[in-house]
DNA sequence: TACGCTTCCTAAAGACATTAGGCAAATTCC
DNA sequence: GGAATTTGCCTAATGTCTTTAGGAAGCGTA
Protein backbone atom coordinates (compact mmCIF):
# COMPACT_ATOMS: atom_id res chain seq x y z
CA UNK A 1 0.00 0.00 0.00
CA UNK A 2 2.35 3.10 -1.18
CA UNK A 3 1.18 6.19 0.64
CA UNK A 4 0.87 9.32 -0.47
CA UNK A 5 3.29 11.31 1.41
CA UNK A 6 0.23 13.84 2.63
CA UNK A 7 0.87 16.19 5.59
CA UNK A 8 -1.08 18.84 6.46
CA UNK A 9 0.84 21.70 4.73
CA UNK A 10 0.27 19.84 1.76
CA UNK A 11 -3.47 19.39 2.16
CA UNK A 12 -3.70 22.86 2.85
CA UNK A 13 -1.67 23.72 -0.05
CA UNK A 14 -3.98 21.51 -2.61
CA UNK A 15 -7.15 22.99 -0.97
CA UNK A 16 -5.51 26.39 -1.47
CA UNK A 17 -5.16 25.57 -5.43
CA UNK A 18 -8.65 23.95 -5.33
CA UNK A 19 -10.26 27.11 -3.97
CA UNK A 20 -8.53 29.13 -6.81
CA UNK A 21 -9.92 26.26 -9.94
CA UNK A 22 -13.49 26.13 -8.45
CA UNK A 23 -13.74 28.83 -5.72
CA UNK A 24 -13.65 28.32 -2.06
CA UNK A 25 -17.10 26.84 -1.17
CA UNK A 26 -15.91 23.78 -4.06
CA UNK A 27 -13.36 23.19 -1.52
CA UNK A 28 -14.81 19.55 -0.18
CA UNK A 29 -12.55 17.08 1.96
CA UNK A 30 -13.83 14.82 -0.63
CA UNK A 31 -12.72 16.27 -3.65
CA UNK A 32 -8.84 17.50 -2.07
CA UNK A 33 -8.91 13.31 -1.48
CA UNK A 34 -9.19 13.03 -4.97
CA UNK A 35 -6.79 14.55 -6.22
CA UNK A 36 -4.59 12.96 -4.31
CA UNK A 37 -5.88 9.88 -5.17
CA UNK A 38 -6.77 8.85 -1.91
CA UNK A 39 -9.56 7.74 0.54
CA UNK A 40 -11.33 10.73 1.79
CA UNK A 41 -10.92 9.17 5.37
CA UNK A 42 -7.20 9.82 5.24
CA UNK A 43 -7.36 13.25 5.38
CA UNK A 44 -8.72 13.14 8.90
CA UNK A 45 -5.32 12.62 9.99
CA UNK A 46 -4.18 15.71 8.76
CA UNK A 47 -7.28 18.13 9.36
CA UNK A 48 -9.95 17.84 11.37
CA UNK A 49 -12.32 18.22 9.15
CA UNK A 50 -14.31 20.22 6.54
CA UNK A 51 -14.52 23.31 8.45
CA UNK A 52 -10.47 23.24 10.07
CA UNK A 53 -9.44 22.92 6.52
CA UNK A 54 -11.22 25.91 5.22
CA UNK A 55 -9.55 28.14 8.36
CA UNK A 56 -5.92 26.81 7.48
CA UNK A 57 -6.91 27.83 4.07
CA UNK A 58 -8.33 31.08 5.34
CA UNK A 59 -5.23 31.47 7.47
CA UNK A 60 -2.78 30.84 4.68
CA UNK A 61 -4.17 33.23 2.30
CA UNK A 62 -4.42 36.21 4.72
CA UNK A 63 -0.04 35.48 5.59
CA UNK A 64 0.40 35.20 1.72
CA UNK A 65 -1.76 38.77 1.67
CA UNK A 66 -0.03 40.05 4.44
CA UNK A 67 3.78 39.04 3.12
CA UNK A 68 2.64 40.32 -0.22
CA UNK A 69 1.97 43.61 1.05
CA UNK A 70 4.54 44.24 3.34
CA UNK A 71 6.75 43.52 0.56
CA UNK A 72 4.81 46.17 -1.87
CA UNK A 73 4.85 49.00 0.97
CA UNK A 74 8.48 48.34 2.16
CA UNK A 75 10.49 51.94 1.52
CA UNK A 76 7.52 53.69 -0.03
CA UNK A 77 5.53 56.42 2.47
CA UNK A 78 2.28 58.70 1.55
CA UNK A 79 0.31 58.17 -1.77
CA UNK A 80 3.34 55.86 -3.19
CA UNK A 81 2.39 53.54 -0.08
CA UNK A 82 -1.19 53.59 -0.16
CA UNK A 83 -1.01 52.57 -4.11
CA UNK A 84 1.40 49.93 -3.42
CA UNK A 85 -0.61 48.58 -0.61
CA UNK A 86 -3.99 48.70 -2.68
CA UNK A 87 -2.18 47.28 -5.55
CA UNK A 88 -0.91 44.41 -3.74
CA UNK A 89 -3.98 43.59 -2.18
CA UNK A 90 -5.79 43.40 -5.62
CA UNK A 91 -3.29 41.27 -7.60
CA UNK A 92 -3.30 39.11 -5.19
CA UNK A 93 -6.76 38.46 -4.88
CA UNK A 94 -6.87 38.92 -9.45
CA UNK A 95 -4.51 35.98 -9.05
CA UNK A 96 -5.95 33.73 -6.24
CA UNK A 97 -9.94 34.43 -6.23
CA UNK A 98 -10.17 31.54 -4.25
CA UNK A 99 -7.81 32.25 -1.34
CA UNK A 100 -9.17 35.85 -0.94
CA UNK A 101 -12.56 34.82 -0.54
CA UNK A 102 -10.73 32.06 2.24
CA UNK A 103 -9.52 34.93 3.74
CA UNK A 104 -13.19 36.54 4.24
CA UNK A 105 -14.37 33.47 5.70
CA UNK A 106 -15.67 34.11 9.15
CA UNK A 107 -13.28 33.05 11.98
CA UNK A 108 -13.53 32.69 15.70
CA UNK A 109 -12.58 35.72 17.25
CA UNK A 110 -9.19 33.61 19.18
CA UNK A 111 -8.48 32.33 15.30
CA UNK A 112 -8.77 35.63 14.04
CA UNK A 113 -6.98 37.11 16.75
CA UNK A 114 -3.89 34.96 16.35
CA UNK A 115 -4.34 35.42 13.13
CA UNK A 116 -2.09 37.53 10.17
CA UNK A 117 -5.27 39.06 9.55
CA UNK A 118 -4.28 42.01 12.52
CA UNK A 119 -0.85 42.40 10.48
CA UNK A 120 -3.35 43.96 7.90
CA UNK A 121 -4.97 45.95 9.93
CA UNK A 122 -1.20 47.17 11.41
CA UNK A 123 0.43 47.54 8.23
CA UNK A 124 -2.78 50.57 7.63
CA UNK A 125 -2.31 51.86 10.64
CA UNK A 126 1.29 52.18 9.51
CA UNK A 127 0.54 53.77 6.16
CA UNK A 128 -1.58 56.35 7.73
CA UNK A 129 1.54 57.38 9.99
CA UNK A 130 2.16 59.18 6.85
CA UNK A 131 -1.16 61.17 6.91
CA UNK A 132 -0.66 62.34 10.64
CA UNK A 133 -4.29 61.58 11.57
CA UNK A 134 -5.49 61.94 15.22
CA UNK A 135 -7.54 59.69 16.72
CA UNK A 136 -10.30 59.11 16.52
CA UNK A 137 -9.92 59.53 12.38
CA UNK A 138 -6.82 57.45 12.14
CA UNK A 139 -9.66 54.27 12.76
CA UNK A 140 -11.81 56.03 10.74
CA UNK A 141 -9.07 55.96 8.06
CA UNK A 142 -8.16 52.28 8.29
CA UNK A 143 -11.85 51.31 7.98
CA UNK A 144 -12.71 53.30 5.49
CA UNK A 145 -9.27 51.32 3.40
CA UNK A 146 -10.24 48.46 4.29
CA UNK A 147 -13.70 49.40 3.55
CA UNK A 148 -12.61 50.48 0.08
CA UNK A 149 -10.09 47.72 -0.84
CA UNK A 150 -12.38 44.93 0.62
CA UNK A 151 -15.36 46.38 -1.42
CA UNK A 152 -14.05 47.20 -4.60
CA UNK A 153 -11.93 43.71 -4.76
CA UNK A 154 -15.01 41.64 -3.75
CA UNK A 155 -17.33 43.47 -6.62
CA UNK A 156 -14.56 43.46 -9.37
CA UNK A 157 -14.08 39.47 -8.68
CA UNK A 158 -17.89 38.95 -8.67
CA UNK A 159 -17.93 40.45 -11.80
CA UNK A 160 -20.08 43.28 -10.25
CA UNK A 161 -18.07 45.88 -13.09
CA UNK A 162 -18.63 44.03 -16.25
CA UNK A 163 -21.13 45.81 -17.75
CA UNK A 164 -20.19 49.31 -17.61
CA UNK A 165 -17.04 50.50 -19.60
CA UNK A 166 -14.20 51.98 -18.16
CA UNK A 167 -11.57 49.04 -17.53
CA UNK A 168 -11.95 48.16 -13.24
CA UNK A 169 -8.07 49.42 -13.25
CA UNK A 170 -8.43 52.77 -14.10
CA UNK A 171 -11.25 53.59 -11.60
CA UNK A 172 -8.85 52.14 -9.14
CA UNK A 173 -6.40 54.03 -10.07
CA UNK A 174 -8.83 57.09 -9.80
CA UNK A 175 -9.83 55.86 -6.29
CA UNK A 176 -6.54 55.20 -4.68
CA UNK A 177 -5.80 58.70 -5.76
CA UNK A 178 -8.84 60.42 -4.07
CA UNK A 179 -8.59 58.29 -1.39
CA UNK A 180 -4.80 60.23 -0.87
CA UNK A 181 -6.41 63.47 -0.92
CA UNK A 182 -8.69 62.56 1.08
CA UNK A 183 -6.72 61.61 3.78
CA UNK A 184 -4.62 64.77 3.38
CA UNK A 185 -7.57 66.40 3.99
CA UNK A 186 -9.14 64.95 6.94
CA UNK A 187 -10.37 65.86 9.11
CA UNK A 188 -11.15 69.40 7.26
CA UNK A 189 -10.17 72.79 8.55
CA UNK A 190 -13.25 73.10 9.58
CA UNK A 191 -13.75 70.27 11.68
CA UNK A 192 -10.31 71.11 13.36
CA UNK A 193 -11.68 73.89 14.99
CA UNK A 194 -14.20 72.66 16.95
CA UNK B 1 -53.31 14.35 4.11
CA UNK B 2 -53.61 17.80 5.24
CA UNK B 3 -52.02 20.55 3.36
CA UNK B 4 -49.45 23.06 4.83
CA UNK B 5 -50.18 25.60 1.70
CA UNK B 6 -46.95 25.82 0.45
CA UNK B 7 -46.14 28.65 -2.58
CA UNK B 8 -43.18 29.72 -4.14
CA UNK B 9 -43.67 33.05 -2.34
CA UNK B 10 -43.82 31.21 1.12
CA UNK B 11 -41.10 29.05 0.37
CA UNK B 12 -38.36 32.06 -0.60
CA UNK B 13 -39.79 34.54 2.29
CA UNK B 14 -39.05 31.78 4.79
CA UNK B 15 -35.95 30.92 3.32
CA UNK B 16 -35.23 34.79 3.63
CA UNK B 17 -36.17 34.36 7.51
CA UNK B 18 -33.52 31.53 7.95
CA UNK B 19 -31.29 33.06 6.29
CA UNK B 20 -31.36 35.83 8.92
CA UNK B 21 -31.47 33.66 11.81
CA UNK B 22 -29.01 31.17 10.73
CA UNK B 23 -26.95 32.68 7.78
CA UNK B 24 -27.26 32.26 4.35
CA UNK B 25 -25.26 29.05 3.94
CA UNK B 26 -27.73 27.52 6.44
CA UNK B 27 -30.18 27.60 4.21
CA UNK B 28 -31.38 24.44 2.92
CA UNK B 29 -34.26 22.79 1.68
CA UNK B 30 -33.82 20.04 4.72
CA UNK B 31 -34.11 22.80 7.34
CA UNK B 32 -37.26 24.57 5.36
CA UNK B 33 -38.75 21.30 4.84
CA UNK B 34 -38.47 21.11 8.76
CA UNK B 35 -39.76 24.60 9.27
CA UNK B 36 -42.83 23.87 7.04
CA UNK B 37 -43.17 20.07 8.74
CA UNK B 38 -43.12 18.75 5.32
CA UNK B 39 -41.52 16.15 3.71
CA UNK B 40 -38.66 17.79 1.35
CA UNK B 41 -39.44 16.08 -1.55
CA UNK B 42 -42.35 18.31 -1.64
CA UNK B 43 -40.52 21.89 -2.04
CA UNK B 44 -39.28 20.76 -5.11
CA UNK B 45 -43.05 21.33 -6.45
CA UNK B 46 -42.24 25.22 -5.56
CA UNK B 47 -38.56 25.65 -5.68
CA UNK B 48 -36.12 23.95 -8.77
CA UNK B 49 -33.63 22.97 -6.10
CA UNK B 50 -31.29 24.67 -3.76
CA UNK B 51 -29.34 27.10 -6.45
CA UNK B 52 -33.05 28.00 -7.37
CA UNK B 53 -33.74 28.64 -4.03
CA UNK B 54 -30.66 30.56 -3.05
CA UNK B 55 -30.93 32.67 -6.63
CA UNK B 56 -34.72 33.86 -5.34
CA UNK B 57 -33.97 34.67 -1.90
CA UNK B 58 -31.22 36.92 -3.30
CA UNK B 59 -33.47 38.34 -5.52
CA UNK B 60 -35.90 39.12 -2.88
CA UNK B 61 -32.81 40.69 -0.93
CA UNK B 62 -32.21 43.04 -3.54
CA UNK B 63 -35.47 43.98 -4.68
CA UNK B 64 -35.93 44.55 -0.68
CA UNK B 65 -33.14 46.77 -0.44
CA UNK B 66 -33.87 48.94 -3.83
CA UNK B 67 -37.36 49.42 -1.79
CA UNK B 68 -35.44 50.92 1.04
CA UNK B 69 -33.16 52.70 -0.57
CA UNK B 70 -35.21 54.11 -2.81
CA UNK B 71 -37.92 55.64 -0.29
CA UNK B 72 -34.84 57.12 1.81
CA UNK B 73 -33.26 58.81 -1.02
CA UNK B 74 -36.71 60.48 -2.18
CA UNK B 75 -36.63 64.07 -2.02
CA UNK B 76 -33.43 64.06 -1.05
CA UNK B 77 -30.35 65.42 -2.78
CA UNK B 78 -26.37 65.56 -2.04
CA UNK B 79 -24.95 64.83 1.04
CA UNK B 80 -28.31 64.08 2.38
CA UNK B 81 -29.25 62.15 -0.56
CA UNK B 82 -25.68 60.36 0.22
CA UNK B 83 -26.42 59.48 3.90
CA UNK B 84 -29.50 58.20 3.30
CA UNK B 85 -28.65 55.68 0.72
CA UNK B 86 -25.63 54.59 2.69
CA UNK B 87 -28.19 54.33 6.01
CA UNK B 88 -30.94 52.60 4.13
CA UNK B 89 -27.84 50.18 2.89
CA UNK B 90 -26.43 49.59 5.87
CA UNK B 91 -29.85 49.69 8.10
CA UNK B 92 -31.25 46.58 6.06
CA UNK B 93 -27.75 45.08 6.79
CA UNK B 94 -27.26 45.02 10.05
CA UNK B 95 -31.19 44.20 10.77
CA UNK B 96 -31.14 41.40 8.13
CA UNK B 97 -27.46 40.06 8.37
CA UNK B 98 -29.00 36.87 6.09
CA UNK B 99 -30.80 38.35 3.19
CA UNK B 100 -27.32 40.93 3.04
CA UNK B 101 -25.81 37.85 2.23
CA UNK B 102 -27.96 36.77 -0.07
CA UNK B 103 -27.80 39.53 -2.26
CA UNK B 104 -23.96 39.13 -2.91
CA UNK B 105 -24.98 35.77 -3.61
CA UNK B 106 -23.52 34.86 -7.40
CA UNK B 107 -25.85 35.35 -10.18
CA UNK B 108 -25.40 34.24 -13.49
CA UNK B 109 -25.27 37.33 -15.76
CA UNK B 110 -29.00 37.49 -17.14
CA UNK B 111 -30.39 36.88 -14.00
CA UNK B 112 -28.20 39.37 -12.63
CA UNK B 113 -29.29 41.70 -15.37
CA UNK B 114 -32.84 41.22 -14.86
CA UNK B 115 -32.77 41.87 -10.98
CA UNK B 116 -33.21 44.78 -8.91
CA UNK B 117 -29.29 45.24 -8.90
CA UNK B 118 -29.45 47.57 -11.80
CA UNK B 119 -31.64 49.49 -9.50
CA UNK B 120 -28.83 49.82 -6.95
CA UNK B 121 -26.37 51.23 -10.06
CA UNK B 122 -29.10 53.37 -11.01
CA UNK B 123 -29.86 55.15 -8.05
CA UNK B 124 -26.34 55.29 -7.34
CA UNK B 125 -25.98 57.25 -10.43
CA UNK B 126 -28.97 59.16 -9.75
CA UNK B 127 -27.67 60.33 -6.83
CA UNK B 128 -24.31 61.14 -8.30
CA UNK B 129 -26.21 63.79 -10.69
CA UNK B 130 -26.17 66.22 -7.67
CA UNK B 131 -22.02 65.88 -8.08
CA UNK B 132 -21.89 66.94 -11.49
CA UNK B 133 -19.09 64.71 -12.50
CA UNK B 134 -18.39 63.81 -15.96
CA UNK B 135 -17.53 60.40 -17.24
CA UNK B 136 -15.33 58.49 -16.49
CA UNK B 137 -15.51 59.95 -13.27
CA UNK B 138 -19.14 59.40 -12.57
CA UNK B 139 -18.63 55.53 -13.44
CA UNK B 140 -15.35 55.75 -10.98
CA UNK B 141 -18.29 57.40 -7.97
CA UNK B 142 -20.20 54.61 -8.47
CA UNK B 143 -17.59 51.75 -8.21
CA UNK B 144 -16.21 53.97 -5.29
CA UNK B 145 -19.72 54.17 -2.98
CA UNK B 146 -20.41 51.03 -3.91
CA UNK B 147 -17.18 49.42 -3.13
CA UNK B 148 -17.41 51.60 0.49
CA UNK B 149 -20.73 50.46 1.31
CA UNK B 150 -20.25 47.00 0.35
CA UNK B 151 -17.10 47.12 1.87
CA UNK B 152 -18.13 48.42 5.75
CA UNK B 153 -21.24 47.03 6.02
CA UNK B 154 -19.76 43.80 4.92
CA UNK B 155 -16.20 43.78 7.30
CA UNK B 156 -18.88 44.92 10.07
CA UNK B 157 -21.00 42.41 9.73
CA UNK B 158 -18.28 39.95 9.72
CA UNK B 159 -17.36 41.68 13.08
CA UNK B 160 -14.03 43.20 11.53
CA UNK B 161 -14.65 46.31 13.72
CA UNK B 162 -15.16 44.30 16.88
CA UNK B 163 -12.09 44.81 18.32
CA UNK B 164 -11.10 48.60 18.08
CA UNK B 165 -12.71 51.41 19.98
CA UNK B 166 -15.09 53.89 18.09
CA UNK B 167 -18.80 52.69 17.61
CA UNK B 168 -18.70 51.34 13.70
CA UNK B 169 -21.69 54.11 13.70
CA UNK B 170 -19.48 57.36 14.34
CA UNK B 171 -16.46 55.61 11.98
CA UNK B 172 -19.54 55.57 9.17
CA UNK B 173 -20.53 59.03 9.78
CA UNK B 174 -17.33 60.63 9.41
CA UNK B 175 -17.04 58.57 6.25
CA UNK B 176 -19.80 59.24 4.64
CA UNK B 177 -18.93 62.94 5.16
CA UNK B 178 -15.88 62.12 3.69
CA UNK B 179 -17.39 60.88 0.76
CA UNK B 180 -19.33 63.80 0.05
CA UNK B 181 -16.49 66.12 -0.15
CA UNK B 182 -14.48 64.18 -1.84
CA UNK B 183 -16.96 63.63 -4.71
CA UNK B 184 -17.58 68.05 -4.60
CA UNK B 185 -13.76 67.78 -5.81
CA UNK B 186 -13.64 65.15 -7.70
CA UNK B 187 -12.15 65.53 -10.22
CA UNK B 188 -9.44 67.98 -8.79
CA UNK B 189 -8.70 71.16 -10.45
CA UNK B 190 -5.71 70.22 -11.55
CA UNK B 191 -6.96 67.17 -13.11
CA UNK B 192 -9.62 69.48 -15.26
CA UNK B 193 -7.07 71.32 -16.88
CA UNK B 194 -5.71 68.19 -18.39
C1' DT C 1 -70.46 14.00 -8.61
C1' DA C 2 -66.76 13.15 -11.43
C1' DC C 3 -62.76 15.26 -13.62
C1' DG C 4 -58.29 17.19 -13.58
C1' DC C 5 -54.73 19.90 -11.48
C1' DT C 6 -51.95 20.67 -7.74
C1' DT C 7 -49.93 19.43 -3.30
C1' DC C 8 -47.86 16.44 -0.72
C1' DC C 9 -46.30 11.80 0.05
C1' DT C 10 -43.12 7.34 -0.11
C1' DA C 11 -39.16 5.36 -2.11
C1' DA C 12 -34.74 5.35 -3.82
C1' DA C 13 -30.21 6.78 -5.47
C1' DG C 14 -26.10 9.43 -5.16
C1' DA C 15 -22.79 12.81 -2.88
C1' DC C 16 -20.50 14.45 1.22
C1' DA C 17 -18.71 14.50 6.22
C1' DT C 18 -17.33 12.03 9.90
C1' DT C 19 -15.92 8.24 13.11
C1' DA C 20 -14.06 3.62 14.47
C1' DG C 21 -10.98 0.19 13.96
C1' DG C 22 -7.31 -2.45 11.24
C1' DC C 23 -3.05 -3.26 8.61
C1' DA C 24 1.16 -1.94 6.61
C1' DA C 25 4.88 1.38 5.88
C1' DA C 26 8.19 4.45 7.96
C1' DT C 27 10.89 5.69 11.82
C1' DT C 28 13.40 4.89 15.89
C1' DC C 29 16.05 2.47 19.02
C1' DC C 30 18.86 -1.29 20.41
C1' DG D 1 19.83 -5.37 10.83
C1' DG D 2 15.82 -6.43 13.28
C1' DA D 3 12.14 -5.35 16.75
C1' DA D 4 9.09 -1.95 18.61
C1' DT D 5 6.46 2.00 17.85
C1' DT D 6 4.49 5.53 15.56
C1' DT D 7 2.11 7.14 11.60
C1' DG D 8 -0.43 6.97 7.13
C1' DC D 9 -3.82 5.10 4.70
C1' DC D 10 -7.39 1.74 4.32
C1' DT D 11 -12.32 -0.55 4.81
C1' DA D 12 -16.68 -0.17 6.85
C1' DA D 13 -20.50 2.10 8.59
C1' DT D 14 -23.60 6.01 9.86
C1' DG D 15 -26.05 10.13 9.23
C1' DT D 16 -27.15 14.23 6.47
C1' DC D 17 -28.32 16.52 2.29
C1' DT D 18 -30.07 16.86 -2.71
C1' DT D 19 -32.65 15.32 -6.26
C1' DT D 20 -35.84 12.44 -9.17
C1' DA D 21 -39.79 9.25 -10.01
C1' DG D 22 -44.17 7.94 -9.30
C1' DG D 23 -48.46 7.54 -6.37
C1' DA D 24 -52.46 9.24 -3.58
C1' DA D 25 -55.26 12.61 -1.60
C1' DG D 26 -57.09 17.52 -1.42
C1' DC D 27 -59.29 21.32 -4.23
C1' DG D 28 -61.79 23.74 -7.84
C1' DT D 29 -64.73 23.23 -11.66
C1' DA D 30 -68.04 21.37 -15.05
Amino acid sequence: MARAGLSAERVVAAGAELADEVGFEGVTPSELARRFDVKVASLYAHVKGAQDLKTRIALLALEEMADRVAEAVAGRSGRDALVAFGDAYRDYALAHPGRFAAARFRLDPETAAASAGVRHAQMLRALLRGYHLDEPYQTHAVRLLGSVFAGFVGLEGAGGFDHSDPEPRQSWTEILGALDALLRSWPTPSERQK
